[in-house]
DNA sequence: TCTGGGGTCCTGTCGCCA
DNA sequence: TCTGTGGCGACAGGACCC
């Protein structure tokens, strides 16, 4: 998908549409995680300090992420990919592999094509988004393809012209090359796919490793034949904050970190595992990251465990001079604990204790005072109707009304308080009617 | 300027054990 | 009994990806 989150919500907000926005963390620690076209042109991109993206861009709209709206969108996609194949890869909420010949899908560059473009107008119809498709012999050509299609596009890698495609390119096109690597290999004289190939398998073995380098002059020399696989099983849960300042206080730390270790807790056991493993992630002030992990003997989701086991090792770590991150994490999965054994042969089982059921473990706040409206935020107001949050503060909200299939809509200012202001689902961003269409005339392309 | 959150994989080191 | 070796799990750190 072409900037995912930042065209959602350029969808279900007209006013945003060919206008710079930003979605990401927006406080003074956040960065951003997709910038819109319009806003690129300015410089800004992932990754980078929010802060740093309001300097270039300052007239940006600056948005909070919308995670349970994009996974039901990235979820509608994803379907669409099935239709074409049973090997799906999902790699994120946005991009995914499909084995075309696994699904009978398309055997030759002419059935190909006409996949691709037929998903991507499949795409267009139920989500009213773009995605782009690139097609090749490899996950990694795919993927390249997919990186030189966008936006809104679809390009096809020729069988045979693989080598010559990839030769001249930058050696940070490779997948698994990031900065470090990138650097390494630029103070050995490398810059180029053509030249990687060249430095020879052996050399790029010295210089990167053994797993790397191999990996890295199979892909040079176009060289990849990783499956598809469709269904990966989770190796860890983890949680972590970041805090808007430093902690110094030893005691908040240590109620930081059980904080965590409960969300931690609540994950696993949504997702209905147990690990062995806990790790700790402290990050300190001056973003030296360490990380201590203990193994248990066996499985478990037991928040008093974790939360123990946390504590014990945030106890072998010096937090002189303050933490700006704090992060509890479980490996070693399993789907079962060690606990159910011992309940098991007990024919007992233990009950939760209350604060482990007490619903409430949300990001803390001090009193439940002034309701707090974050930008980007869906609301309904009983005589404005529906609306999004443009911004808050100093005890007002800034609320634009309207709607993903209404024109650009006014903006009011409102006291924080407001009477009848409440946060509001996200609406749908194509006619229901429409979409419902769409999805049974697919093979008019 | 000042660096998120959730992951995966790899490497080096150390201690234990056969 | 001593020594060497190799495998393996645990642990810590680092690179990378979206």
């Amino acid at each position: 998908m072409d900037a995912f989150f930042a065209s959602v919500e350029q969808a279900s907000k007209p006013s945003l549409r060919g206008k710079a926005v930003v979605v990401g963390g927006i406080g003074p620690r956040g960065v951003v995680a997709t910038a819109s076209y319009e806003a690129r042109v300015f410089g800004v991109h992932s990754a980078m300090p929010t802060a740093q993206a309001r300097r270039l861009a300052p007239n940006a709209a600056y948005l909070m992420p919308r995670f349970a709206l994009y996974r039901s969108i990235s979820d509608q996609v994803m379907a669409l990919l099935r239709e074409l194949s049973p090997l799906v890869e999902p790699l994120s909420l946005d991009e995914a592999f499909v084995d075309l010949e696994a699904g009978n899908t398309a055997w030759d560059e002419a059935s190909a094509r006409e996949a691709g473009a037929r998903l991507r107008a499949d795409i267009r119809a139920v989500t009213g988004l773009t995605g782009s498709v690139g097609l090749a012999a490899s996950k990694m050509l795919a993927k390249i393809a997919s990186e030189r299609a966008k936006p809104d596009g679809l390009v096809l890698i020729e069988p045979g012209t693989e080598r010559a495609l990839l030769s001249p390119m930058p050696v940070r096109t490779l997948p698994g090359v990031g900065p470090a690597t990138g650097d390494h290999l630029r103070r050995a004289g490398i810059t180029t796919v053509q030249e990687l190939s060249e430095a020879g398998e052996d050399e790029l073995v010295r210089l990167l490793g053994k797993a790397h380098g191999h990996a890295l002059y199979a892909m040079a020399l176009a060289r990849d034949d990783r499956p598809v696989v469709a269904e990966r099983e989770a190796k860890s849960v983890s949680v972590e904050d970041t805090y808007a300042v430093d902690i110094h206080d030893r005691l908040r730390i240590g109620l930081e970190v059980r904080r965590l270790a409960d969300r931690c807790v609540r994950r696993l056991r949504g997702a209905g595992l147990s690990g062995r493993t806990i790790v700790l992630k402290v990050r300190r002030y001056d973003f030296s990251t360490l990380t201590r992990s203990e193994t248990l003997r066996g499985p478990t989701d037991d928040p008093s465990v974790i939360r123990e086991a946390a504590a014990r090792l945030l106890d072998s770590v010096d937090t002189t001079g303050g933490v700006r991150l704090l992060g509890v994490g479980v490996s070693g999965l399993a789907d079962y604990t060690q606990e159910d054994l011992f309940a098991q042969a007990a024919g007992e089982l233990a009950e939760e204790t209350p604060e482990e059921s007490a619903p409430d473990f949300g990001p803390e706040r001090p009193g439940p005072a002034a309701p707090e409206w974050r930008a980007g935020q869906d609301v309904r107001h009983p005589e404005y109707g529906h609306g999004w949050v443009q911004g808050s503060g100093l005890g007002r909200v800034t609320v634009r009304f309207e709607t993903p299939l209404s024109a650009p809509g006014r903006v009011r200012t409102f006291r924080s308080d407001e009477a009848g202001l409440e946060p509001a689902d996200p609406l749908p961003l194509v006619a229901q009617v429409e979409a419902a269409t769409a999805e049974g005339e697919t093979d008019g392309g």
